[in-house]
DNA sequence: ACGCTTCCGTCGGCCAGCCGACACTCCTGC
DNA sequence: GCAGGAGTGTCGGCTGGCCGACGGAAGCGT
């Protein structure tokens, strides 16, 4: 489930024509830096260079995370979330009008932002889709199942996941409590689909299994 | 809440360049039609000329409105959503690659499509954001005041709501059960909040007191 | 080593809201 | 009229999962 509302490449600049970063200002985002709110409404349009920022919501009492940017991925600032520094990060900025003027005068930009808005699209649903249908369980098995696919490294025992995220920080991308994925997760150990591999690593033991659970319920 | 993944317009044509419509085709949907289904990658762009359109997504047991299609508004079948006729519709239609070539060969359209782009994402945060973090009564409150403010009209008893919708339909927008929404809507009654007039359509009495019970519980 | 801090595991209580069931009211066509 | 169907109101039981609490384990600075 989630990664979300973002575009990832392998290659961080994949797909762009050669010059296309003219006009893009270079900035610094320190670990822990809020880059973006709701209400500020900023109207940039952000490329990530390096490092990694997480786009999330919150209400008083809680938050939820819609996405961790990693480098390559696009995102706009123009919209009601909080943007924040997971880590030192560089970015390549450019006002959001700027950026559409860019777009009028690159043509072979339009489709490209064309399968931006689509995969936009494609991880918004995808979240509404698990907090409506899905329970916990579920929600928690595909996060895993997506992650193995898409960093997963298979060895002799298993996947492994080198997740680089806490139980909170899980919790958070699913929209539950850390209490939920620690139990779960040891359930799971219990009953032999995975186990730890170290504090932030898990080892995928049978995926299959994993996958039958991200199922929604019934 | 809700009303969702779209871009709305009073009128429906407001925006787009004369002869922007060039090179669509024009299509009729029957009441009941199932237009696009997940899975089957249609890969078109349609704005609503006429009529109602239901977008949703649907499990075995439960199906969840993202939005309300109206004339003006513009969409994809490029998601894995349902998309189905309220009622007699037509619409105008272009395949995604061709619109993409429409975008750049028209300069001034690219501005626009970032607001459209924008919109959508808001509306998709929205959804997100009421899921995730608002109980089912702020979430039908949310509903109520955003309808009175688009489609309300002020009377001397207070803001007359032509819903249009039964009270199924109406938890379907809002991730919840008839039978929730129904107690709630009486529960207020009693409360002079508001009251019913006639099967499909409210009297809002006391648009404020509904505005406070739409904040987010605690 | 040691404290200190941060993170993880587990338990029990509690509650919003889903579900099934059933009666009632309203429209509609014969 | 008066069936029949669709939509509506209401109740009680059941449960997923949030919350608070607390103890244990792992990292880290000195």
């Amino acid at each position: 489930m989630v990664m979300a509302m973002v575009a990832s490449h392998p290659d961080p600049l994949a797909g762009f024509p050669a010059g296309f970063l003219d006009g893009f200002t270079s900035r610094e985002v320190a670990k822990g830096q809020l880059l973006a709110t709701p209400g500020q409404a900023l109207n940039q349009v952000f490329i990530v260079r390096s490092g990694r920022l997480r786009v999330y919501l919150a209400s008083d009492a809680r938050e939820l995370s819609l996405a961790i940017l990693e480098p390559g991925d696009i995102f706009t600032t123009h919209t009601p979330t909080f943007v924040r520094g997971l880590e030192p990060a560089s970015l390549w900025v450019i006002g959001i009008r700027e950026f559409a003027a860019k777009l009028a005068g690159a043509p072979g930009v339009a489709p490209l932002m064309m399968k931006v808005l689509g995969r936009i699209l494609d991880n918004a649903v995808s979240l509404v889709e698990d907090l409506a249908f899905r329970d916990v369980p579920a929600r928690l098995a595909r996060f895993l199942v997506r992650q193995a696919a898409r960093r997963g490294e298979q060895g002799p025992e298993g996947c492994l996941l080198p997740l680089d995220l806490g139980t909170e920080d899980i919790a958070c991308l699913l929209g539950t409590t850390r209490q939920s994925v620690s139990s779960l997760i040891n359930q799971w150990q219990r009953e032999d689909l995975l186990s730890r591999r170290g504090r932030r690593a898990l080892l995928i033991h049978d995926l299959p299994a994993l996958a039958a659970r991200s199922l929604a319920p019934g």
